[in-house]
DNA sequence: ATTTATTGGTTTGTATACAAGAAGTCAACC
DNA sequence: GGTTGACTTCTTGTATACAAACCAATAAAT
């Protein structure tokens, strides 16, 4: 297996924890490859900045609140003009794939206010997809390289399970407008509109973490 | 030598062309290293897009007229967001570091409308100290890091060498003007300057690329 | 003449071995 | 009891060897 999809997607499940110092020689043995290609990983996780410096080799980066503040201002810059370019820019091919991951959007919540939590990581999913579609759509390569780099991953996909149902049909309503935006071409409708909806995704983080320890937050399993 | 470095400085001044293959071998002989710690570094200049797979390997990444279109505009938006930013939140040390920067470009502006363009290298350096000193002055991290990423610096590099004096006049003017407004704390001032400043580097890098033939432009010394 | 198949050389991908350098530990001394 | 120092051990940094995949060149066939 690939070795960084794999530790990537480790530390994003939160399989490996923030703080977790990643050994070459434990990682090699659980990968069955030798330290080489498990070296090469870790050199692209540093230089994206998913792991850090830790006593001579590398562990799992941990997010202060400062962090997390630092990097929705950064989000909402990039994703907000990423929408304006995209209301510019789409064409036909555009707006129906962001018809579709909005109308996958819409099933899975509602599957999900109906039933159990296993259904979050499928919203979770069909709103990345959403929201790609809108960096794809807004014709700018290097935006969209930028972006994907961007360190949000671990927490957006934590902070789904946190939504409560009333803020998850919210968010729908939202991501509808901002296609409606897209769709007739309102570019700073849908700045505004992208700005709002990534602020209360960053509000709603920052509430959680005043009524939980932050040092306990981003260790193990999302909850 | 550090490979990453070596590798890096070499894209950015020019001496690895762009569509250029660099082969593992030939590199680790010219650092008088290994092929191993010349592979890292190959893999963190590919996770920054500095360099591209290229037929079973890597070369020097080139840049379309697109691509450079696409770079300012990323640029723009991040460089503009961190000057109102800076304006908000800069200290008294930050205005100091700004304030020296500036005062050395306008020196090295000076020194080389009346002599020769040896002094060149000198004034990008002195540009990039002022930026980087805005981008400290913002307080936010990830950008930092963000700005730190874009491929911008082969470009900008080169995009010196084709400014006018009266160019270079007119970039120092609005340096200064970027400055007070910080200073004053007009965050929204500070922004729309940033903005017109890069765009005017922009324009002077895309006015070239109408004259010159742009397969011919990033490969080879700047000229 | 153009296209395809085969073969040889070159280059990357991976493994492993060895050296150098931290970090942790235990003990002795202040 | 705490701090310092040497020693041991574990981990990373680098080099090298080998295997495998790819590229290119050459030759043959249509």
């Amino acid at each position: 297996m690939d070795a960084y999809k794999f530790i990537k997607d480790a530390i994003i499940l939160g399989k490996y924890v923030p703080g977790m110092r990643l050994g070459e020689e434990t990682l090699a043995k659980e990968l069955n490859l030798s330290r080489t290609p498990v070296r090469e990983a870790i050199k692209q996780l540093e230089a994206e900045g998913l792991v850090v410096p830790l006593k001579r080799g590398v562990g799992v980066r941990s997010f202060t609140k400062e962090d997390i503040k630092e990097i929705y201002d950064l989000r909402s810059l990039l994703e907000s003009y990423a929408a304006s370019q995209a209301a510019m820019h789409r064409n036909e091919a555009d707006l129906i794939e962001l018809k579709t991951a909005n109308e996958l959007y819409e099933k899975a919540i509602h599957d999900h206010l109906q039933s159990d939590m296993a259904s979050i990581r499928k919203i979770v999913k069909v709103n990345q997809r959403f929201h790609e579609a809108i960096v794809s759509a807004a014709k700018n390569k290097h935006l969209h390289f930028h972006i994907s780099k961007v360190v949000v991953v671990p927490i957006v996909f934590r902070s789904f399970y946190w939504y409560s149902d009333f803020h998850l049909q919210q968010s729908l309503e939202v991501h509808k407008i901002i296609y409606k935006a897209i769709e007739n071409k309102e570019a700073e409708r849908a700045r505004i509109a992208m700005h709002e909806h990534i602020f209360q995704g960053r509000d709603n983080v920052l509430n959680h973490l005043n009524d939980i320890k932050i040092s306990h937050f981003f260790r193990g399993e999302p909850g």
